[in-house]
DNA sequence: ACGGTCACATAAACCGGTTTGCTAAACCGC
DNA sequence: GCGGTTTAGCAAACCGGTTTATGTGACCGT
C-alpha cells in the first residue's frame, strides 16, 4: 500500500503517449525529427507522469558523464581547508557551468588515487599538483580520456596550466633585498607524497629557485636549513615558523610558499611578540580575497587563481574536440608581485647583528 | 593505425579467460562464488588487459552511483568564496570517504536549480540553506531519494541538520550588552532568492530574534534600518558596513551572521580610520578557522562546521537504510560564544553620546 | 496508374555491466 | 548404486535510456 510510487520510465511514458521509446526520447533531444504536435503531446504526458530521463542511463548510451573532475593528491578535508583551492575550483567551476558540465572532486579514496580515478565517471580530468611522471597520470593517459595539469610541469606536448613560479618567486626575494634584507627564512609547501626524494619539477622546487636567484644577486646563499616545509595551511605556517624559531633561525624576513602559511607566519611571529613588518617582512604566494583583509595586509605575489581554473576547462574542451593541433595546448601565465603593508626596510638592529646574518 | 586501443570491456576479458561475463564480474564482486583459482586466473588476465569495470555501467545495472550531492541555491563561485562553505564541505567529505562515497556538487545550471538537480545522479542529497517549502525540495522529496536539510528548519520528522541559531546570536548580542554596548548594527546574510518576502525560517531571520532578544533584555530596540543584508561573503561585509555608514549610523559595535563578513567590516571599519575594538566592537558567526588568525582575532559565535557536513552524511546513510524510526532524524548542535579580541567596553564618548545611541 | 520523394515513426540493437535462475558435475552417506 | 546436497559456472534477462536502419503512407509529377 504504501508502495513509494515508482518513477515512471521511459517506456512508461511511450505507452501512455502510445508511441514508441524512440519517438520519445527524440521528443526531448531532436524534437525537429517529430511532427511538432506529437512532440507537444509528448511533453506533456511526461510531464504530467513527472517524467525525467534517469541521468546514468543516459550517461551509458551517449557515452558521455557531462562532467569534469578535479583531480588532487591530497585529502579532500585538505584541500578545502586551503581558500587557494576554492578560489582555483570557482573558476573551474564558473567555466564548467557556462558549458553545461558539472564538476566532480576526485581524492584519495581510503588513500588509494587509483581507486578514486577508476571510480569516477568523468569526461575529462584536470589534475592539480600532479607531475607528468605520476604514475596515476599515466593511468590517465593510457584511459584516453582528455586531461590537463596544473601548476605541474608537464610533457611538451601535453596540455598543462602553468604561472611562472621562478619569476614571481625572484620578484619576491628581490624585493626584500632591495629594503635591506639578508636574512630569509624560506616556508616551502610539503610534496603530498611526504619525505620521498625531492622532485625537482615539484612547485616548492621552482619556487625555490626563484628566491635563490635573487638572493643570489647580492651574494646571500640560502642555506637547506633555511627552508621548512609544511602542508599548505594556515596551521602549515604556524608550525614551519615555530620549528625555524625554536630551530635557532633569527631571519628578517619570510618568503612563504603560500598565502595561507604566511598568514599562520604571521600569527605565529605576533605570538613570538614580533612586529610585523617593523621587526618582521614577510611575503606571501597566490594573493588570495583575504590576503587583503589580513592585518597588516599581505604583500604576495600574484597569480590569476581563478582564471586558472577557467583555462584548464577550456583546455579539456579544446582537446575534447581536437581542436587546432598547432596550438602548444600549455599555457603560462604571469605573476607579479603586489606589495602590501607585511613588507618593511629591514630593522636597523638587525642590519647591524652579525648573527642574524647567517 | 594510431587507433586508440579501446578500453578493455568485461567481454573482453571473458573471452581470454575461456568464462563467462558473469564469472568475470563475479571475480570482482563476489568471488566467494568462485574456484578460487579461477578468480585469481579471472584477475590476473584482467589486469593484463588493463580492464576497469565502467562506473557508469555499473551504476546502471546496481541502481547505485556511490556520490552524495551538496544542493546550494548558490552559484558555485560564491560557496567556494566563502570559507563556511569549505569547512561543511570538508566534513562532508571526510565522512564520505568513510563511507567510499564521493561528492558532487549541485548548484543552479544556466540558473535553473531544478535542472541541475535533474542532471545529477546522486544517492543521497545535502541540501544547505533551504527550506522545506521550496520546490527543488519538493521535488527531491517526491523522486524518494535520501535528503537532509542544512541551516534551515524542516518539517517535524524530516531528517535535518541545526544549529542553535537563536541562542548563538543571544549570546553574542548580550556579551555586547555587558560590555556597554547599546548602538547596533547588524549584518545579515541576504536569502539567494533576492528581494523576495522575508522568510521568518531564514537563517537570518533566526538569528535576528536572538540578537534583539538580548537587546530588548536592557530596553534596546533594534530597528529595521540598523539591519543590512548583503551576501555572506567578505566583500559583502565591506558593502554592509559602508553602506551602514553612509546611511548616518554611529554603531559602537556590529553584529556579523558570518565571519566572512565580520572580516569585512573589520577591514571596512579600519578604512574609515576606526579602531577595533577601542573605537568600534565587531562579533561574528561560524568560528571560521580563519576567525584566528585575523587582527585583532575575532569574537565569534562558534559553531561545529565540520561537524555539521559530518552529521548530515550519517543522517543521509541512516535514511538508506530505514534505521530506527524512533529517532527523530533531526539533530540540533549547540552554539557557543568566543571572546577573543575584538571586543571591548563601550568607548567612554559613545557611552555619553546621545546621538551614538539611537 | 506508377515510380519517386518526403515526413514521421518504429523496431531492434546497443551501451557495459550485474544478477537471477538453472544445470552439470562432484561429493556424500548408506 | 541411488537420492540428495554442494560447488562451480553459464545463459539470459535486466538496468533505462540513445541511435541506426527500416518501414509506411501521403503527396506529387507525369
Amino acid at each position: 500500500m504504501e508502495q513509494a510510487t515508482r518513477r515512471a520510465r521511459i517506456a512508461d511514458v511511450a505507452r501512455a503517449a502510445g508511441v514508441s521509446k524512440a519517438a520519445v526520447s527524440f521528443a526531448f533531444n531532436t524534437p525537429e525529427r517529430l511532427n511538432a504536435g506529437t512532440v507537444a503531446r509528448i511533453r506533456d504526458i511526461a510531464s504530467g507522469l513527472d517524467y525525467r530521463p534517469d541521468p546514468v542511463a543516459r550517461m551509458l548510451a551517449q557515452r558521455r558523464t557531462w562532467t569534469i573532475g578535479i583531480l588532487t593528491p591530497q585529502a579532500l578535508d585538505v584541500i578545502f581547508a586551503n581558500p587557494y583551492f576554492g578560489e582555483f575550483s570557482a573558476g573551474v567551476a564558473t567555466a564548467a557551468e557556462a558549458a553545461g558540465l558539472a564538476v566532480q572532486f576526485i581524492s584519495p579514496l581510503h588513500g588509494s588515487l587509483a581507486r578514486a580515478v577508476d571510480r569516477a565517471s568523468v569526461d575529462g580530468i584536470i589534475a592539480v599538483g600532479l607531475g607528468a611522471d605520476h604514475p596515476e597520470i599515466g593511468q590517465i593517459r593510457r584511459s584516453g580520456i582528455p586531461y590537463v595539469l596544473v601548476d605541474s610541469t608537464a610533457l611538451p606536448d601535453e596540455p598543462a596550466v602553468l604561472v611562472d613560479d621562478e619569476g614571481g618567486a625572484r620578484a619576491a626575494a628581490a624585493h626584500l633585498v632591495e629594503l635591506g634584507h639578508r636574512s630569509f627564512l624560506i616556508i616551502g609547501i610539503e610534496p603530498p607524497s611526504a619525505g620521498s626524494a625531492p622532485d625537482p619539477a615539484w612547485v616548492t622546487a621552482r619556487r625555490l629557485r626563484g628566491y635563490r636567484a635573487a638572493a643570489a644577486e647580492v651574494g646571500v646563499a640560502i642555506q637547506d636549513d633555511a627552508v621548512v616545509l609544511e602542508p599548505a595551511s594556515m596551521e602549515g605556517g604556524i608550525a614551519a615558523f615555530h620549528r625555524a624559531w625554536e630551530g635557532g633561525l633569527r631571519p628578517t624576513a619570510v618568503l612563504a610558499m603560500s598565502d595561507a602559511m604566511a598568514i599562520g607566519a604571521l600569527r605565529a611571529a605576533r605570538e613570538l611578540g614580533l612586529r610585523v613588518p617593523a621587526d618582521l617582512s614577510i611575503v606571501g604566494f597566490d594573493d588570495l580575497d583575504v590576503a587583503q583583509y589580513t592585518d597588516p595586509p599581505l604583500t604576495t605575489v600574484h597569480q590569476p587563481n581563478r582564471q586558472k581554473g577557467a583555462e584548464a576547462v577550456r583546455l579539456i574542451l579544446d582537446d575534447g574536440r581536437k581542436q587546432n593541433p598547432l596550438e602548444p595546448g600549455q599555457h603560462q601565465f604571469a605573476t607579479y608581485l603586489v606589495v602590501r603593508g607585511s613588507t618593511a626596510v629591514v630593522p636597523h638592529s638587525a642590519a647591524l647583528d652579525p648573527k642574524s646574518r647567517r
